[in-house]
DNA sequence: TCTCTTGTTATACAATTGTATAAAATTTTG
DNA sequence: CAAAATTTTATACAATTGTATAACAAGAGA
């Protein structure tokens, strides 16, 4: 028996193959069905590597919530400062980037709910998980605080948080009930949706973030 | 050495046991960390009693699920039917049993996020879950309906429904991420947040459903 | 082309897993 | 109070786990 052919990668390629390859797994297969082995298959290598590259399994693992975090934050703030035509539109593209693809998939989902189990139990996780809540908050508050501006409404900082605190959730529990894609309903009534009813959580005027147009 | 002594008890006394202990190891240690073994010591009882109850481990995990989202649902549905005063009044309650103990809880956001996780590639899981939402949905439905009635606005069955899908939604995210107290905020702010953040996602007048009471 | 570095594979090992089966103890029944 | 019924314990077993270590091979620099 020969050995297995391999080709040499940068220290960031390998990396990324191995953390995408964990993130796969761990939708799949759960936190702990995720095996070293079943990951290292999935990324085209044998197991030692997880170990040269990240220590230990617990290493890999954490790495790939951190980097499924910054994965999705990444996105929407992207696609939302795409548009520089005014506060509305950032906003509204902002919200409409979270509940369409890339972002709403039952994957993501999946993989986000899983991490979210562990967060009270493992503080590496907690870590991740406030850090990345933080600069959420900070991001909509960002997005915010213009549109109120824009609409002569009180937009104190405090004020500014409270909207905030409560968009985050609106957005957090439509985009995972919309992700799972319960058969209830068609996701494609989620964008509309989730813009009326951000309008209405800021107070402002109906048909002011959808700008009177429609997405297709 | 002697056998363990033990003690018999009726099946519903046992299985629940089992159940209990079930959820706890799940949320301390994760859907495959949950092993039948610790389970069984939780319970004060030897591992092959889950084989005998519940067939299998899965069996046992399975019917947790279903066990855990009965206690959620019933908690806030029963909180908001002890109030007889009106239509307002139950919504409110029901806004705030999702935002206080026992509802309100790290253990149970762990748990709840660790099997939603699991449910697109289980479709056990899967059936939990979905059941779960309709029967959620259709509960906020007939909570907002007289809301509505009271206050003379629009409640076709389609406004409802997505009146229903969107509160839902903001009761998923504040819950979760208020129950993970990433420590950015009080939770004592959720309740009063929430009833605000309802009133305008219902277009209700503020205040409203607040009734001018300060819970405390 | 040759050596050297180190990325990568291959193998070994103790620990732990779910489940199957047999033995024992408790409660119920007559 | 004896005996049947069945809950519960105890043990066995093959499979799988994470990690440690050693052997190998690919690519860089001379």
């Amino acid at each position: 028996m020969s050995r297995k052919a391999f080709r040499r990668l940068t220290l960031d390629e390998r990396k990324r193959t191995l953390l995408e390859a964990a993130l796969t797994c761990v939708a799949q297969e759960g936190l702990k069905g995720a095996t070293v082995r079943r990951i290292a298959e999935e990324a085209g290598v044998t197991a030692g590597l997880v170990r040269h590259y990240f220590g230990s399994k617990n290493g890999l693992i954490t790495s790939a919530y951190a980097y499924l975090i910054g994965q999705l934050t990444a996105e929407a703030d992207t696609r939302a400062r795409q548009f520089t035509g005014g506060a509305n539109d950032q906003l509204r593209h902002f919200l409409i980037a979270n509940m369409t693809m890339p972002n709403l998939s039952e994957e993501k989902v999946s993989l986000w709910a899983t991490f979210i189990g562990r967060v009270r139990y493992d503080t590496d996780f907690a870590d991740i998980h406030r850090e990345g809540y933080r600069d959420y908050l900070t991001l909509l508050e960002s997005l915010i605080e213009p549109v109120l501006a824009a609409h002569d409404l009180p937009r104190s900082s405090a004020e500014c948080r409270r909207h905030a605190i409560a968009l985050n959730g609106l957005i957090d529990g439509l985009w995972m009930e919309g992700s799972l894609n319960s058969g209830l309903y068609s996701r494609a009534i989620l964008p509309d949706l989730i813009i009326e009813a951000g309008e209405r959580l800021l107070n402002l005027p109906a048909g002011s973030l959808s700008g009177g147009k429609q997405h297709t």
